[in-house]
DNA sequence: AAGACGGGGCT
DNA sequence: AGCCCAGTCTT
């Protein structure tokens, strides 16, 4: 383009945006395992499953969860007939277990339908796990309704097109104007997925590549010199620490003893070792009340570490031959079945501490 | 409006 | 080691 763009009026540059958003998905858009051939009726079902995925999630660790779930679950009803179980053991690893939850709430709900999702934004929205993101998502792009789903690529990527000093939070409303604003009539879904690819390998946090984006030439971010700058960074929040212990009680034939954790609150219904409960001092000379079964506990040399948003974690594992029955509240796992039984990653690094240890 | 809720990626 | 981030639900 050899015209001023910054001549032009208000819908002339919205125009210039779409355009030039449009051109540049067809040409370069990602393949990815849930999107439909170009061309291509969307299957609703894979679409709502991978936004559900792709909450607080990017599309690399995604992807191996999305395969698993369609090879398991090719239809909504087969994921509404599954187990409780078998779809948080699908989940785990992935964070964010509540959405797990209310993915199969929202399974089962779309089985009694007869299979079928709403099309609307707002009946969409009033789903188990649907916020307003995913709403907008599902209709614009498997239904084809002027929806602008504002993900934090897309606040991001509105935040340095109009530059928008504010930190996120505080632009909301801006943001929302402009995204309804931009959102086209025609090929909505891909106008979304479009900026959503364009924020996930162009303009990106901290180290936008603008020589390589189709809307630089329309980005005030870009006019003010320090595209990186926008949005603005709220202030950093502190984080505190906990400890606890976790106890890896294992037979002869390699089995050891777990439990599953309550299904609300911090690692819903995931597997995990029996152990403490997580505190700033750390359970300290009372660590044995946590074990499941009495025996000769050996302290591992080695902590395990993880950061969770609002604290950091260090467990202190223990392990022991035992040979009782497993207790209330407790199964045993086997060895093979450690990939499927369902623990968060911070609990598979601990089996692993123990196992390397045995 | 603010807090809870995981984990991965980047510098 | 620290900062950033493909949201939803609860209170």
């Amino acid at each position: 383009m050899s015209f001023n763009v910054s001549l032009l009026g208000a819908e002339a540059k919205r125009n210039e945006i779409v355009a030039r958003t449009l051109n540049w998905w067809d040409r370069n858009r990602r393949d990815l395992a849930w999107r439909a051939a170009p061309g291509e009726t969307p299957d609703p079902y894979r679409v709502w499953l991978s936004e559900v995925l792709l909450q607080q999630t990017t599309a690399q660790a995604a992807t191996p969860y999305f395969q698993a779930f369609v090879a398991k679950w090719p239809a909504v009803e087969d994921l509404a007939a599954a187990s409780h179980e078998a779809v948080i053991s699908a989940f785990a690893g992935l964070g964010y277990y509540s959405r797990a939850r209310n993915l199969h709430a929202c399974a089962k709900e779309i089985a009694q339908r007869g299979g079928r999702f709403p099309s609307q934004e707002a009946e969409l929205r009033t789903l188990p796990g649907v916020g307003a993101y995913t709403a907008a998502a599902i209709a614009a792009i498997a239904f084809g309704r002027r929806a602008a789903p504002v993900d934090g690529n897309i606040k991001r990527i509105l935040s340095r097109l109009y530059a928008l000093k504010d930190p996120i939070t505080q632009a909301r409303s801006a943001i929302a104007a402009a995204a309804g604003a931009l959102a086209p009539s025609n090929r909505p879904g891909d106008f979304a997925q479009a900026l959503m690819d364009i924020g996930a390998t162009i303009c990106r946090p901290r180290t936008p590549d603008c020589p390589a984006c189709p809307l630089s030439e329309v980005c005030a971010a870009v006019w003010s010199g320090v595209p990186e700058a926008y949005p603005g960074r709220a202030a950093a929040k502190v984080r505190s620490l906990r400890k606890g212990a976790v106890f890896f009680a294992h037979r002869a034939d390699g089995a050891f003893l777990a439990r599953r954790r309550p299904p609300r609150g911090l690692l819903a219904s995931t597997v995990e070792l029996p152990g403490t409960p997580w505190t700033s001092k750390g359970p300290g000379g009372a660590w044995r009340d946590g074990a499941p079964v009495a025996a000769r506990w050996r302290k591992l040399p080695e902590t395990v570490e993880q950061v969770f948003t609002h604290f950091a974690l260090t467990l202190t594992v223990y392990a022991a031959a035992v040979k009782d029955a497993a207790p209330d509240g407790c199964f045993w796992v086997s060895p093979d079945g450690v990939g499927e039984a369902g623990f968060s990653n911070v609990m598979r690094k601990a089996v692993a501490r123990a196992v390397g240890r045995q």
